[in-house]
RNA sequence: GGCGAGGUAGCCAAGUGGUCAGGCAUCGGUUUGCAAAACCGCUAUACGCCGGUUCGAAUCCGGUCCUCGCCUCCA
């Protein structure tokens, strides 16, 4: 069985995924539920979906935890500013963060836990650290008590990031905070008054530190030293070294946390990481408000999921924002579908026919294989993405070239049975390479309907309204009036609408 | 200051020591009542800059310029 490798973090080289027992435990750093989820929330949860959909494929046993963090001072602050209580506005959130996360295609995790629901385990995580004397507790002037990690306990702290402590101490700005012993340490418990916002603990009422929920929860579902942790570039420092420190620290000698990290770059808005005060922070149903979701999720597949992903805006005349590589990703998303839909009206595969392929025919089966092979081989590789979606190019290309040859050939009733043969190749083919991209998720008769209702919305038309174009220019056609029938046809272009006239009938559809 | 990513044709984006990435756009063709879609073909002497290694480098080495990120909450 090939092993995909992936750029581990940690060493900085290409590895193989570490399987034990045929199971493999994937560990994605989800987010925090303060606000509707960013695009690039999207391409974070995008990553571990197309390596568990890989794994998967390859008949491996995969536990896929993708967490919630609902316990967080953002979330208390902006429950406190819209007057709801913590939990109601993370619950809400987080129900908005799968939802959308689901209409993107990805997989349903095996497990989606959440802070709030995971304080014991938090807790004795404390303990054990507190018992290993990595860290220590803090009476403050209020009478709360705070736990501290204590960073110089952990010789190995800094091996992810590549930082090494007492440059840490130099240049950068680290909170003076007189209660910490040392300045680097960070909070695994924040001590919290009778009124506010916490939980029993045996240092009394407080709330986890913000990473210390990740090491409980791996814990709890993972187990220690499982296969691949995933996130965004930036969690690298301090979140996942912190993450490190806390569970090795806990459970000395046991090895890694674990085994590989993958980190996915960023993706930025017009060249600049996305931030509020730049103005040009783009949420996923800004983007969804525009393009469909498959539309989003095959834009994300076409960079490699390390290097940088450009988001470039340009605002219509109106005022109205689009993304034009989002619109190019899409009009290639009309593509798979079309052609599946095309590749569908080839005639039925009949199991008992043994018929010697044409010579015409016969470079396509070898083709096929090449194509998937080369998009499994792709992926494998450290989920090149890029690659694979070239593949499925080659292989949608295939199948319209079948069918138009099989127009061409239409009269040859034999040849017209023989396309069966590859053109079930093909379909299998393009649904093995969608399958471990996640896309081709719904039906082209549900794609179409769905981008067509959209697309109509966003330009204020009524599908009703072209409808009724369609069939009068169809009257015109018929009447053999091709002056109205045109007319007809550039009045919906100017709306955005194209027609295809076919031999059953026209057909129309919407520019992304 | 420390750590890191990247600079590839008009644009997006892979890859690699020695005939092809791929997509978008453009142009020509097949097809069509004309289109659209689809397919075919063409196109750019592509690899930030300067040196070096090599029979051969965009790919390896040294230097250099530029862009961006992390080091503080951030996917």
């Amino acid at each position: 069985m090939p092993i995909p490798k992936l750029y581990n973090t940690l060493t900085r080289s290409l590895e193989s995924v570490v399987i034990r027992n045929g199971k493999v435990g994937v560990y994605c750093c989800g987010p925090t539920v303060y606000d509707v989820p960013h695009a690039g929330n999207a391409r974070a949860a995008l990553v571990p979906d197309i390596l568990v959909r890989l794994l998967r494929s390859l008949g491996l046993d995969v536990t896929y935890v993708r967490n919630i963090t609902d316990v967080d001072d953002k979330i208390l602050d902006r429950a406190r500013k819209s007057g709801t209580s913590p939990l109601e506005l993370s619950g809400g959130m987080a129900k908005v963060y799968q939802d959308l996360m689901a209409q993107l295609g990805c997989l349903q995790p095996t497990v989606e836990p959440k802070v709030s629901e995971n304080i014991a385990e938090i807790v004795a995580l404390i303990g054990q650290i507190i018992e290993r004397g990595s860290a220590y507790v803090v009476e403050r002037s209020n009478g709360t008590r705070d736990v501290y990690f204590s960073v110089r306990s952990f010789s190995d702290y800094g091996k992810l990031s590549r930082r090494k402590i007492d440059e840490l101490r130099v240049g950068a700005r680290i909170e003076r905070d007189e209660e910490k012993s040392d300045p680097l340490d960070f909070a695994l418990w924040k001590g919290a008054s009778a009124d506010e916002w916490g939980w029993d603990s045996p240092w009394g009422r407080g709330r986890p530190g913000w990473h210390i929920e990740c090491s409980a929860m791996s814990g709890r579902y993972l187990g220690h030293g499982f296969s691949v942790h995933t996130g965004g570039m930036d969690l690298i420092f301090p979140h996942h070294e912190n993450e490190i420190a806390q569970s090795e620290a806990a459970q000395p000698g046991s090895g890694p946390l674990a085994q590989c990290w993958l980190h996915n770059g960023f993706l930025n808005v017009d060249k600049e990481k996305m931030s509020k005060s730049l103005g040009n922070f783009v949420t996923v149903p800004d983007v969804l408000k525009r393009n469909d979701p498959e539309g989003f999720r095959w834009f994300l597949l076409t960079a490699h999921y390390r290097a940088p992903i450009q988001l470039d805006t340009e605002t219509l005349a109106d005022g109205r924002v689009t993304f034009p590589s989002i619109d190019e990703a899409e009009r290639r998303v009309d593509y798979l579908y079309s052609t599946v839909e095309r590749l569908a009206e080839l005639p039925a595969r009949s199991s008992e026919q043994v018929i010697t392929l044409p010579k015409e025919l016969q470079p396509f089966t070898r083709s096929t294989t090449d194509n998937v092979q080369a998009a499994e081989s792709s992926l494998l590789d450290d989920l090149n993405t890029p690659v694979a979606l070239a593949a499925l190019g080659e292989l949608l290309k295939s199948a319209n070239e079948l069918c138009d040859l099989k127009l061409k050939r239409r009269k040859d009733p034999a040849f017209v049975r023989a396309v069966e043969i590859p053109g079930f190749t093909l379909d299998t083919a393009i649904r093995q390479v969608t399958g471990w991209l996640g896309l081709l998720q719904s039906s082209p008769a549900e794609y179409r309907e769905r981008t067509r209702r959209n697309r109509a919305d966003r330009r204020g038309l009524s599908t009703d309204t072209i409808q009724g174009m369609v069939n009068e220019r169809e009257t015109a056609r018929r009447e053999r009036d091709f002056a109205r029938a045109d007319a007809l046809r550039d009045g919906l272009l100017n709306l955005g609408v194209s027609v295809k006239d076919t031999p059953s009938g026209s057909v129309w559809s919407i520019g992304a």
